[in-house]
RNA sequence: GCGCCCGUAGCUCAGUUGGAUAGAGCGUUGGCCUCCGGAGCCAAAGGUCGGACGUUCGAAUCGUCUCGGGCGCGCCA
């Protein structure tokens, strides 16, 4: 148990001895301020105001009820009614001495697991993955693994679009280009972007081509198999693309992780018939919609949430509904995660109001829509090329690695060529992740090259260059685990801010997995980085003697061991040098 | 017109869900090398938290109004 969930559970029992009602939140918190101890309790306030008593009389009467002894050194009150408390030191040792020993570096799992389905990356196969996707990506799969570290069941949904109106142009394309060989089509598909450039020239330069185009749509959802054929291998392509990606951002999504849109399409004509059946559907200008009081449009009427077009055809909502069936009702999630963009937040509303007046989730699911702002350029606009297209995600990362090399070798010459390009590689797309992952995921992100590969500050080169500093003094007193022996002891200020906070980790991890908000992990990770670095310029360790060098070299360890497993949980992987 | 999101130091951003004197980095200024990686550490300066009113012991955080910016609002996804 992590040290704020245990003393909040003293508290609670000191809060009701002193007469507050069982459900009194002791508000237990980091201090604010080194002269308030280690952890605040805030409750004392609140509870004295619906108990009608002074304050700090009801404060008083918690601390007497309390009895930490046995962990604090200290409990006093201060202001309207703070309670402040300062840990034993020689505890503190002993729980560090305990959490080394842990493979979770004493994070514990969560006491009830639970179901997650999360849905996040799910690209458009039509096209290559671009700038548009690397949001949702990262952060979703940053978040997916701080949910399974904690022991919870993560079933990862791709929801790739593969269904669209355009998958009849690709495959009418396809088919043109087919008719030269199968060495030129693959040829073709190479490169996806100039594919789908290049069946969209012709389909709008050729009324024939775009007839057969249409056509091939209604073929491919009717099940023609000669079309089903011809997209199969349109999807593979462009999937196996997908996963050169993932691979290289270091993504944990798999072919097994898909979902595809395409995967609902039996499900659509049900999805209808029971919204019908239910008597949630209403016809509107020809289309079929189901009418939600909440939602109301221009003129103050109802939106519609338009689940079937006038011509028969499905829409997005129709298959996010028959998603939203298949997660709640067969996953039988207990939340699902969506990392959506923020311009998606109505129609999420809509589809989550809808399907739980359909029944299609159970009440006690939650449906989380974790919006995101757009990435733009450092002009402020969408981040875009020169040129004004749309930046393809394997061009950013290339151009990552390019000027993450021109900074490795400029501050670090004497590595080899082979060395340099290894880190560059590391570091390049490290930079680009924590850039993201750093910043509240609500806010527009500006994308900009010059803050993410920068030394200093919360940027990934700092935090990964903490870590080689660390391997580096192992390195140099030429340690082997036999040397990681006795206990640590919190003795300089250094040492004890540095083992309070390596203390700290379950609880960051705790408040990611409730919020989904990584950029609390990396401020985590940003303030134990400069910890480290305090404590290492006050303190000696190679240098130092017997006890106290085995402690500090512990220290370094642990620092090592989270600083490594915090990036790990944001998907970033650390390097022995840089 | 309606709805959602955002306004915090010159710039880029935090702010643990209502807690004590609002914090970092960059940039600016000034210190620290008998140093285990100085890619570091210490310190100074910089703020009416867009504005107003309200809620209460207490507001950057909650409510109402207002100004500014972004996005969305019937058959694309």
């Amino acid at each position: 148990m992590h040290i704020r969930k245990l003393l909040e559970q003293r508290f609670q029992q000191a809060f009701q001895q002193a007469g507050a009602p069982a459900d009194a939140n002791p508000q237990l918190a980091p201090a604010g301020r080194p002269e308030f101890g280690d952890y605040q309790a805030n409750g004392a306030m609140a509870v004295a105001k619906s108990l009608r008593q002074p304050p700090r009389a009801l404060a008083q009467k918690v601390v007497d009820a309390l009895d930490l002894s046995d962990i604090a050194s200290k409990v006093e009150i201060a202001g309207p009614g703070f309670i402040n408390i300062t840990l034993h030191d020689t505890w503190l040792g002993k729980r560090l001495d305990g959490a080394l020993s842990e493979a979770h570096l004493g994070v514990e799992p969560a006491a009830q697991p639970q179901t997650m389905v999360v849905d996040y990356s799910s690209p458009n196969l039509a096209k290559e993955m671009h700038v548009g996707h690397l949001r949702s990506t990262i952060i979703g799969d940053a978040v997916v693994r701080v949910l399974e570290f904690l022991g919870h069941r993560v079933i990862r949904q791709n929801h790739v679009g593969d269904w669209g109106t355009q998958f009849g142009m690709l495959i009418a394309y396809i088919e043109h280009v087919s008719s030269g060989g199968a060495a030129q089509l693959s040829l073709a598909l190479e490169d996806l972007e100039g594919f789908y450039r290049n069946a969209k020239q012709k389909f709008d330069a050729e009324p024939a081509f775009a007839d057969t185009a249409r056509a091939y749509v209604v073929k491919l959802q009717a099940g023609d198999a000669h079309c089903l054929r011809l997209w199969q291998q349109f999807i593979d392509t462009s999937m196996s693309h997908c996963e050169r990606v993932y691979e290289r951002l270091g993504v944990t999504l798999r072919r097994g992780d898909v979902k595809a849109e395409s995967a609902y399409n039996t499900d659509l004509p049900w999805v209808i018939a029971d919204l019908g059946k239910q008597k949630l559907l209403r016809e509107s200008e020809g289309a079929q919609c189901v009418f939600l009081d909440e939602f109301t449009g221009k003129d103050g009427a109802p939106l519609p949430v338009i689940v079937q077009k006038s011509d028969g055809g499905y829409l997005y909502a129709t298959t996010d509904l028959a998603a939203l069936r298949h997660r709640g009702s067969e996953l039988r999630a207990d939340r699902v995660l969506y990392f959506v963009d923020a311009r998606q937040s109505l129609h999420l509303k809509q589809v989550f109001a809808v399907a739980r007046l359909a029944g299609y989730v159970p009440s006690t699911c939650s449906l989380e829509h974790l919006a995101f702002g757009t990435m733009m350029g450092e002009d402020g606009k969408p981040f875009k090329t020169r040129a004004g297209g749309t930046v393809k995600l394997m061009e950013l990362l290339d151009e990552a690695e390019q000027r993450a090399y021109v900074v490795v070798s400029g501050k670090n010459p004497e590595l080899s060529e082979g060395e340099l390009r290894a880190i560059a590689r590391s570091v390049g797309v490290a930079a680009v992740k924590y850039a993201d992952l750093a910043k509240n995921r609500i806010n527009d992100y500006i994308f900009s090259w010059d803050q993410m590969l920068a030394l200093d500050g919360n940027t990934a080169p700092y935090l990964l260059y903490a870590c080689a500093r660390i391997n580096s003094i192992f390195r140099k007193g030429e340690l082997s685990d036999t040397h990681f022996t006795g206990h640590i002891r919190l003795e300089h200020p250094a040492e004890r801010k540095l083992g309070l906070a390596l203390l700290r980790l379950g609880e960051v991890v705790e408040a990611v997995a409730a919020d989904c908000n990584p950029n609390l992990l990396c401020s985590y990770l940003y303030d134990l980085a400069g910890l480290f670095m305090q404590f290492y310029e006050a303190c000696p360790v190679l240098k130092a003697e017997d006890a106290t060098r085995s402690s500090r070299l512990l220290l370094c360890r642990h620092t090592a061991a989270v600083l490594q497993r915090g990036l790990d949980l944001l998907g970033i992987e650390t390097i022995a040098q840089m």
